[in-house]
DNA sequence: ACTTTTTAGTTGACCTATCAACTAAATTGT
DNA sequence: ACAATTTAGTTGATAGGTCAACTAAAAAGT
């Protein structure tokens, strides 16, 4: 049981409290683990440069800051990270003639391979995981999560 | 919505699929962050701090290892933190006389206080954040996170 | 036209997390 | 009794995340 985590005198209490966050703390460290995982025996490529390949597509030509948009990463590291896969050759990226400070990215034909054959894994997996929840559940964990996230993000309660 | 944040074609197909990861990766470090600015205000100490805190309880006395079980922290992790507790006089540490190995660890007066004033406090944060949810989605979102938790930890799919 | 502000992206500093190597004490096996 | 293994905890190396300072280009304000 998730509760037993904590102090009978906390988890009984205030049983979905702080037993929440943590076990969100712990489910997204596990499921990372995996994904990392999966990832390195499928195509051997990093879980945040999956991520920004899904979010640049297979014939997708965007930029930084769309990307940025989509997935809500730190700039700094978006940077870094398609440095890394630009020096991997799996990202392209060519000057933006209207404007100079932007770049427009895509993937290499390198990328759109390695994009190709991820992608169909990544399903079954991810077909995998939620498979494991029924429709009730699969539902509610969205609307759940959006819910927290607004919460978390409402600075009335800080 | 949710899968807004994916390209057309994968979300389309798989709704609930690497979103979901995503999702839980975002909602989580929000909570973190809100969690770390709630605490500093409250009662200056960082999350972790709280965590270990919370693992050992106003009148407890413990283990390392004890409290590695509790919360799943990382033996390094969990060293350097302890480590932080008792520079801050959080925590105390005397010898254990039957097991030279590890230490009894327990909350100083002031850890005491510290951990009497916040519990309330991060009582209430709770209550807010999982006050957002209805019945049914708290229920489903701990089962929905134990099932992918196992899931996660299945190696069959790996 | 030219100053101010916004936007795009890079870089550095720092902090946390993860993993592996290591020491020392305790337990188990013979 | 003593060798081998397990358990407890520390430390170091490294990767990833977060924040803020910085440069440069574009847009907006006057």
């Amino acid at each position: 049981m998730s509760t037993a985590i904590y102090p009978p005198e906390f988890g009984e209490q205030t049983p979905l409290q702080d037993v929440l966050t943590w076990r969100i703390h712990q489910v997204h460290s596990r499921l990372n683990v995996h994904a990392a995982k999966f990832l390195e025996k499928t195509s051997g490529i990093a879980l945040a440069h999956w991520r920004v390949m899904l979010s640049i597509g297979a014939e997708g030509d965007t930029t930084h800051s769309e990307i940025r948009r989509k997935i809500a990463m730190d700039k700094g590291q978006l940077s870094r990270c398609l440095r890394g896969m630009i020096a991997e050759g799996l990202v392209m990226a060519t000057g933006d003639e209207t404007d100079q400070r932007q770049q427009r990215l895509s993937l290499t034909k390198k990328g759109k391979r390695i994009f190709k054959k991820t992608l169909p894994e990544m399903r079954k997996r991810q077909s995998y995981l939620v498979g494991s929840l029924s429709k009730t559940e699969s539902k509610a964990i969205f609307s759940a999560l959006d819910k927290l996230e607004m919460a978390a993000q409402n600075h009335e309660f800080l």
